[in-house]
DNA sequence: GAGTCTCGTAACTTACGCAGTTACTAGACG
DNA sequence: CGTCTAGTAACTGCGTAAGTTACGAGACTC
């Protein structure tokens, strides 16, 4: 995919980990799975334990868990949490005195993000459980 | 933006055209207005007129042109004409064995396509003609 | 405390896409 | 024939992201 390579990597690491709560997992095992590389990984996953849903622990015994219950999870969750966006909402830095632009630029923005929320609520629908069960 | 760069240049192109139909303008004049190259101009419109927005001529007062009334153009025909895709569709070539990550793939690929398909159906809502009176 | 295991992170390399640019060819007109 | 235009190939430059290496910071075992 393009944008979503991290994403497909995060959700694939929690629907695994979905399947297994209890299981500490470390990068490199991740990693391993995920055919990338450990600081990948962490990079990626260092997102979603600031936007709580994973935790890491360094150490002996150390690596990564969920934060929460599976169930409680959604895909939604894990696309806000790595700042994916279809807008990509520059703040208009091309100061443009053409007003066809400008009105151009309003109404496909207003779209754009029309259709992000739209997204954002079908991925709502489904916890990182149910993708296990298809 | 980042992908709409090219379909920026398009929208704004087809709405000046839009409030003159008749007239024909250079890929140098479209490049001058709308800040870029002229090669850029001509590929990305070259692309529209593929798909029979518009005409181009060679040699003297050649130029762009609509091909069709501009209250017959809708912001999706220009969208679907350059490409643009939010689901990048690729044909799955990780040969994947593990069923967590191809469910994921299903589940992710479908709310994509039916999102394009609503971001489509918006973007068909709105001409090129109207786009102009905001 | 020494050794080991893990995450956290900085710095660099590599790959890729895209805008921009140059230069050339192919038509069209006068 | 000269010029004006689009069409296109080839190259450069830039930005983004993944991959990689290296090292530091905790945490555990012994």
């Amino acid at each position: 995919m393009k944008r979503n390579s991290r994403l497909s990597l995060a959700l694939h690491t929690l629907s695994h980990m979905a399947g297994d709560p209890a299981r500490v997992r470390t990068s490199a095992d991740i990693a391993d799975h995920a055919g990338t590389n450990p600081v990948v990984v962490r990079r990626v996953l260092g997102r979603l334990r600031e936007a709580g849903l994973l935790l890491s622990e360094k150490g002996h015994a150390g690596g990564w868990r969920l934060a929460r219950q599976p169930e409680t999870i959604t895909l939604a969750d894990v696309y806000v949490a790595l700042d994916e966006s279809l807008v990509t909402s520059e703040p208009d830095d091309v100061p443009c005195e053409c007003s066809v632009e400008h009105a151009l630029h309003r109404r496909v923005t207003s779209v754009m993000q029309e259709i992000e929320q739209s997204l954002i609520a079908r991925l709502s629908e489904t916890t990182i459980s149910e993708v296990r069960g298809q």
